[in-house]
DNA sequence: TAGTGGTCTAGACCACGAG
DNA sequence: TCGTGGTCTAGACCACTAT
């Protein structure tokens, strides 16, 4: 049973949702820390930390002296500010997603998997393999590795909604906390073309992650490749 | 003159240099937020908001009922989680950092110069080329454009400490706040092969960076090159 | 000057982890 | 059970922006 979210995920998730269905316009200001606090009969400081957690997840501005404002961010690509699902990244483009699974089964863990896992090598781990489509183009392809004991049956049962953070989440109950992630570039090779349905030889974004559970484990490893026409978009703060 | 720092900004560079310095260990425990709240003579609210800044930071994992602890990070590559200098985000691989100006002169702004730095093609602006190096080995790229007007003189005097953040802080009292930045794969071209002193043809991670004021005003657009060996390093984290 | 966000207090109760 | 971090209150004063 998931619990009773806390009041200031309950604001976040309401302006969000204002966001993303256009209630809340680009640009437009959002109501003050103290009408706010009103309006759900909360503290400031409770409001400041759904707006906090806006901004630093790039949906707002804000500007002391003025305001809180919506921000605008109209280029298409993935953005990686939060841990969520590769939809959920590319949702702001509006675009049509899908995946498509290539390989799912169990195997042996390779070197590399297993110590990202930490696992020892040969350990059987599940691996599921996608290709991301946007608008029917390939856009990425991601090989996942996931520990045997964290998710027993995984490769037997199709995903949730589609999702493996949703799938390990929901059904495995598993607590996904953070990921580290490395970005590089590459040329693609042969195998990965094939997949993605391009010429081999091209650069691509190659990246790896390793997702933590709450409790500090890692529970997946991912390869990924990414396409350049689709770029990785960052804000950074300043300190 | 810089003003009075607030007291969490303060805590927070406190426990930075404590764990740059090697006096706070990776894992190690740090204080719990009421004895740093003792230590301080402030609120606890207060201590959080520092290790709260920690955590974001990707210096220390926070763990409900357990503590708060110093985090290992030994990989060498970049790390954007903050808005720094190039130095900066390098620093704790511990190697040896170079950067050298291999042009710098007022230009007339292209299109998309113009287009990202909100001024009118062929207005005048700084142009600053430099190589970055580790250990003497090229690892980076960089090109950036500045408007004449937030920055006049640019050009014509070293950069402070070689850097450019510093300077337009420090010299031209530019106060930054925020940078947009994509990130690509792409193939190095001839141009940028020769000062990285590479072959042209293999695969580089090609970026884009606007950074902007507090004022909201852009005043740096930067194109970057980063050699594969220089991955970007991202901690991603939960909702 | 009025209103906004930025910082801070001195408490409170709760959820979680470890012994 | 005890100490940790997570959430929250009801105020306060300050810094900044716009008028």
């Amino acid at each position: 049973m998931p619990q009773r979210a806390p009041m200031y995920r309950v604001i976040y998730d309401d302006i969000v949702a204002q966001i993303q269905s256009g209630a809340l316009q680009p640009a437009a200001q959002i109501a003050s820390e103290n009408d706010l606090a009103k309006q759900y009969g909360v503290s400031r400081m409770t409001v400041r930390q759904a707006l906090e957690l806006l901004g630093s997840d790039d949906l707002v501005i804000r500007k002391q002296g003025s305001g809180t404002f919506v921000r605008e961010h109209p280029r298409r690509g993935r953005r990686l500010s939060r841990l969520r699902s590769f939809a959920d990244e590319l949702a702001s483009s509006g675009d049509h997603l899908a995946s498509e699974v290539v390989r799912a089964e169990l195997a042996s863990a390779p070197d590399e998997v297993a110590d990202a896992l930490r696992l020892d090598p040969g350990d059987t781990v599940n691996r599921l393999t996608r290709v991301r489509r946007v608008d029917g183009v390939a856009a990425a392809l991601q090989d996942a590795w996931v520990p045997y004991a964290v998710a027993p049956g995984l490769v037997r049962e199709p995903l949730a909604e589609g999702s493996l953070y949703r799938t390990l989440s929901e059904r495995y109950g598993v607590e996904l906390q953070w990921a580290d992630q490395s970005m590089t570039a590459a040329i693609l090779e042969p195998d990965e073309a094939r997949l993605l349905d391009v010429a081999p030889g091209g650069a691509v974004l190659h990246g790896l992650r390793t997702t933590f559970s709450r409790t500090g484990n890692p529970v997946e490893f991912t390869y990924g490749w990414t396409l350049p026409e689709f770029p990785l978009l960052l804000r950074i703060d300043a300190e």
